[in-house]
DNA sequence: CTGTTAGCGCTTTCAA
DNA sequence: TTGAAAGCGCTAACAG
C-alpha cells in the first residue's frame, strides 16, 4: 500500500497523488478529489519516514524534559503539543530521568529523527551535546537556563516577581517572621528563589534572622525535615514560603504533626502551582507558573527561529503570580 | 552528514558502515573499529527515517492514552517507555484528550510512522480505527476494553479484587454502614468496580440500602457533590468507599465542610493509588493499581505478538492490592 | 495543471 | 568478510 497504488488506481501520477496529499495548490479540484477517493478506498495513509526522507524535513519538535512524573510536566507537554498540532508539527518528546546517560541518548534519538527545534526544560544538560545541536542548526530554546545566541532562545521566569508577591501578600496580612525553605543549590532556578527571598526582604526592612533560613531538596521528603528543623528552635516564623509546591506540602505535613494548624498558626506559601495545590486540606497559596504560557512561547522561538530563518536566540519573560487558597491568613490567625 | 562521508572516511563500502551499525557479525573487529572510529570523529547518527524506509522496521511503538495530566498515565508512560527502550524500542506517546476526532489523528500518525504495535489505554476507541490497525496486522493492546483475539491482547484488572479487600477491611474494622460512589455509567472499569462492590456487599451479607450508593463522575467535583447528597440524607454511613482516589478527593473536601473527621467519624478509601493519595491529609487508603504492571504487561503483549510472530492474543491480568494509609479506621473512632 | 524522473540515506540481496 | 547496486516510498525540479 503506497503512492504508486493510489496514483494507480487515481489514474493519476504520484507527483499528483503526492501534491494533493500536501495540499498544493496547482491540483484542480476534480483531480484531487479523485485521488482522495482513492485514499479512502484504500485506506492508505502516506509514509512518514518517507515523507520526511524525500523532503528533508521532519516537522518534528523535540522536548526534552527530566521526568514525566514530575508533576510540573505533564501539563507543560500537554501544552506544547496542543500547539505544535496546531501548526501541523509532530512533537518527540524524551525523559532524561535526570540521568546523563539517559540525556545522552535522548539528545541521539532527536539527532537521529532530524528535529526541527528541540525545546530543552530541564536543568541539567552538558555543554557538548547542546553544542551537539549548534552544530547542525538546530534551534533550541531553554528554560531558565540559557543565555540567548545564535539560533538559541530562552525562557526566563522572572522568579523574583513571584517571591516578591509572596512576601508583599504575607506582609500585607501583617506577618513579619516569614521563613524560606530554599531548594537545593544545585538547580539556578533555586538559587535565584532564595536570592530573590532575601532581597525583598531587605528591601522590605523587614529582621532577616538564620534561623528562619532552611534548606530543602524540592521533595516532600525535604520540605518535611526542612520545616521541623525551623520548628524546634528558638524563634518560630509565623509565615514559611517554600521555594516549590512540593517543598510546601511536606512542610504541611511537619506542622500538622507539631500540633499546629494552618493558616490559624503558620501561613504556608508553595512556588509553582501543581495540580495538587488545590487539593491539600487546607488549599495551598502558592505562586502560579503557568506551564502554558512556557510551552507556548518555547514553541514560538523555535517556530519563530525555524521558519522565519532568523537565527538571532531571543529572550522571552514569563510573569507568575500569587494565587491565593486557604493556606495562608493574617498574622494571629484572625 | 551522511552514511556515504562515513564510509569514505572510514574507507570501506556504505554496506560495511551499516552492519557496523546494526552489530552485524560479520564486520572484522578491525573494520569496525575503524568505521566507529569515523563515526565518532564525524559526529555521524545514522538517520532514523532512512532506516525505516530502507529496512521496513521501525522499531517504533506506539502508547495511546486520554490525557497526560490525567494523574493515571505519566508513571504508566515513563514504565511503558523504560521498558521499550532496555528492548531497544522507541515509543511514540499519543493523547486523546478525550475527543473523538483527536484519536483518530492519533492513529493516523500511528499508521503514518508504521508503528510496530500499539498499546490503547485509554476507554474510548472506535471499532473502525482498530480495524484500521489489524488490517495492517498491527498488534495491539489494550487496557481491559477488548476482549483478545487474532493480534490483540487485552490487560485485564481485577477491579473486583479491589473492591473485595476494601470492603473486607472495612468490615473488619466493624464497619457496616458502606457507602459507595459509583464512577461514570459509561465507563466499563467503573461499572465493573460498581457491580463488584454490591456483590461484596450481598456475600458478605451486609444490608445494602440505596441511600448509600451514589454517584460521581471520577473527577473531585463529582466526589464532592455525591459526598454531599450521601452527608445530607437519613441514613449516615461510617465509611466510603469511592471508584477511584480523585472521588474520594472530593468527598474528602465535603466531609470536612460537614464538620466531621476522617477517620474519626468516617472513614474513606480510593482507588487506583495516584501520587496524590500520599499528600493528603489524612493520606488516602485506597487500592492500588499498579501502572508499572501494567505498562510491563502491554509491552510484553506487543513484544511478544511481534517478535514471535503468534498472533494469538492473550489475557493478561492485573492484581491490584489495598494500601492502607490514615483515612481508615476502626468504627466509632476508636 | 500534470507527468517524468532523479534523488533523499539507508538496508540488503547478490557476487566476489 | 566486503562491495556494488537495487530498492524502500515519497518529494521536487523540470518539462510539457
Amino acid at each position: 500500500m503506497n503512492i504508486k497504488e493510489v496514483a494507480r488506481l487515481a489514474k493519476v501520477s504520484t507527483a499528483t497523488v503526492s501534491r494533493t496529499i500536501n495540499g498544493s495548490n496547482k491540483v484542480t479540484p476534480e483531480t484531487a478529489a479523485r485521488v482522495r477517493k482513492a485514499i479512502e478506498a484504500l485506506r492508505y495513509y502516506p509514509n512518514t519516514n518517507a515523507r520526511a526522507l524525500g523532503s528533508g524535513r521532519s516537522s518534528l519538535y523535540g522536548l526534552i524534559i527530566s521526568d514525566i512524573t514530575n508533576p510540573f510536566f505533564p501539563e507543560l507537554v500537554k501544552s506544547f503539543e496542543d500547539i505544535a498540532v496546531q501548526h501541523g508539527q509532530e512533537v518527540l518528546v524524551a525523559n532524561t530521568n535526570y540521568d546523563p546517560h539517559r540525556t545522552e541518548v535522548c539528545v541521539g534519538r532527536m539527532l537521529q529523527r532530524k528535529v526541527d527545534g528541540v525545546a530543552i526544560m530541564t536543568s541539567e544538560m552538558d555543554k557538548h551535546l547542546i553544542e551537539e545541536f549548534s552544530h547542525r542548526n538546530i534551534p533550541l530554546a531553554f528554560l531558565d537556563t540559557a543565555t540567548p545566541q545564535r539560533g538559541i532562545s530562552n525562557i526566563r521566569v522572572n522568579y523574583a516577581a513571584g517571591i516578591d508577591a509572596a512576601v508583599e501578600y504575607l506582609t500585607e496580612l501583617g506577618h513579619t517572621n516569614i521563613a524560606f525553605i530554599a531548594g537545593p543549590p544545585s538547580l539556578i532556578s533555586a538559587r535565584i528563589r532564595k536570592r530573590a527571598f532575601l532581597n525583598i526582604i531587605k528591601r522590605k526592612g523587614i529582621r532577616l534572622d538564620d534561623r528562619l533560613l532552611e534548606q530543602g531538596n524540592h521533595r516532600t521528603d525535604g520540605g518535611h525535615e526542612a520545616m521541623r528543623r525551623l520548628l524546634n528552635q528558638s524563634l518560630r516564623p509565623t509565615a514559611v514560603i517554600a521555594s516549590n509546591d512540593l517543598t510546601a506540602i511536606g512542610a504541611m505535613g511537619a506542622i500538622f504533626e507539631h500540633g499546629l494548624r494552618i493558616p490559624q498558626d503558620i501561613s504556608l506559601i508553595g512556588y509553582d502551582d501543581i495540580e495538587l495545590c488545590a487539593f491539600t486540606q487546607p488549599a495551598l497559596t502558592t505562586v502560579r507558573l503557568s506551564r502554558q504560557e512556557i510551552a507556548r512561547l518555547a514553541f514560538r522561538a523555535l517556530y519563530n527561529t525555524h521558519q522565519t530563518g532568523s537565527w538571532d536566540g531571543a529572550e522571552y519573560v514569563v510573569e507568575p503570580n500569587l494565587v491565593v487558597r486557604r493556606s495562608t491568613a493574617p498574622v494571629g490567625g484572625v
